[in-house]
DNA sequence: AGCACACTGGTCGATGCAAG
DNA sequence: CTTGCATCGACCAGTGTGCT
């Protein structure tokens, strides 16, 4: 029987009460009930409400992206104004600030991530599109706090074997008291090794504060540092790599990441990811097919060192600062390295390591052209 | 009270795979 | 080849909790 068969007189109304769910015992009526149910569904799509809906899903659905490849922490606002006032000013403002400059690629982002942001900008409800884009960025950070929560125990348990593994579910022992987070959360300085800077990394004692100023070990590949050159290994770090696929691909692309750390050597990275994306099992559209990412930017890669590092602290709540350790300007420290480098050679260098990143990550989009290096 | 966040459970779509 | 089931994972809504 279609719907229109079903005139609206033969279908009773849904029960809405225990004692009324009793009545509807025979498979006709409970037919019908179903029928009522799917029609009353129809007449909500062909409201107005419906299209307010689609429109409010649209907007926090499209906000998701924006945490993860935009900003951490900045207002969107707070873009649109920088972005206003370069527009109002023209070529006048030569000098601007460090902010206004983040503010400004973050702008840029914004649109590489929205597409349709820039043109409607000045058509739409200011209040109502700034909230729901709002909402569905929080909403996908949270998303990936919770994931990486468990993620990041896993790995750490199978790839460092600590003495008494992490907890999945419990934050309370990580963090400094634990030896193995303490380690990967220490500053590559500081020996963690030591019992004396141990101990003062844990009591905060002078000269042990552990600060955003300096990279933490997480970062490195095999999670040490060449103190003759801190940008050896630097964001090459095997779990830093599977936060990253974890979020940006899906968890279990993240399982089987091997990180060697080969910067000269892209094509080999490349033929290394696409094995691993044959052997792996392919899942629904993932969130770098969803958010349209072609390459790994500055702004992901910050957005996953400070989820990572989150997921290794003992903080269970969501918050920009931990003890002596604040995330912004953490996060800004991530995205100037790349995006404003001091001079060619670093800029080489920096290219050269988002071009690694792209092959680590990216051949699952099945787009070889866009990690080929020039 | 209002807000932000974590957590949970559910829906839905994409994919793999076995059986017919 | 088609179908039905299982699995994975993104997303979302509802709820509880802690903070201001």
């Amino acid at each position: 029987m279609s719907l229109s068969e079903a005139s609206v007189e033969d279908i009773p109304h849904p029960p809405e009460s225990s004692q009324s769910l009793a009545v509807v015992t025979s498979e006709s009526a409970r037919q019908k009930w179903k029928i009522a149910a799917l029609e009353e569904k129809l007449q909500i799509l062909e409201s107005g409400h419906a299209v307010k809906q689609r429109e409010t899903n649209y907007y926090v659905s499209k906000g998701r992206a924006i945490r993860r490849t935009v900003t951490l922490f900045d207002n969107i606002e707070d873009l649109i104004c920088e972005n206003d006032r370069r527009c109002d000013l023209g070529n006048e403002d030569e000098n601007t600030t460090d902010e206004q400059d983040r503010l400004q690629t973050g702008y840029i982002a914004l649109n590489h991530a929205l597409p349709w942001f820039h043109p409607r900008a000045s058509d739409l409800e200011y209040d109502d599109y700034s909230y729901m884009l709002k909402k569905g960025a929080d909403a996908a950070r949270g998303d990936d706090t919770s994931k990486l929560k468990s993620l990041v125990a896993d790995w750490i348990n199978r790839e460092l074997k600590p003495d008494s593994p992490i907890d999945p579910e419990d934050k309370h022992y990580r963090g400094f008291i634990n030896d193995t987070c303490g380690r990967l959360l220490c500053l590559t300085e500081l020996d963690w090794n030591s019992p004396t800077i141990r101990a003062g990394i844990r009591d905060r004692a002078d000269g042990y504060v552990v600060t955003e100023m300096s990279w933490p070990a997480f970062l490195y590949e095999k999670y040490t540092a060449n103190q003759d050159n801190l940008e050896q290994g630097l964001f090459k770090s095997t779990l830093l790599l599977q936060a990253f696929k974890a979020i940006f691909t899906s968890p279990s692309s993240a399982r089987e990441v091997t990180a060697d750390g080969d910067a000269a050597d892209v094509i080999e990275t490349n033929r290394r990811a696409k094995k691993d994306f044959n052997s792996c099992k392919k899942v629904k559209t993932h969130v770098a097919q969803i958010i349209k990412m072609h390459a790994v930017t500055a702004r992901s890669i910050a957005y996953v060192a400070c989820q990572l590092r989150f997921a290794l602290s003992s903080v269970s709540s969501w918050r920009s600062v931990d003890g002596d350790f604040d995330y912004i300007p953490f996060w800004q420290n991530i995205v100037d390295f790349f995006e404003r480098p001091p001079g060619r050679a670093a800029q080489q260098r920096v290219t050269r390591l988002l071009a690694w990143w792209t092959s680590c990550i990216l051949y699952i989009l099945n787009s070889p052209q866009l990690i080929s290096v020039s």
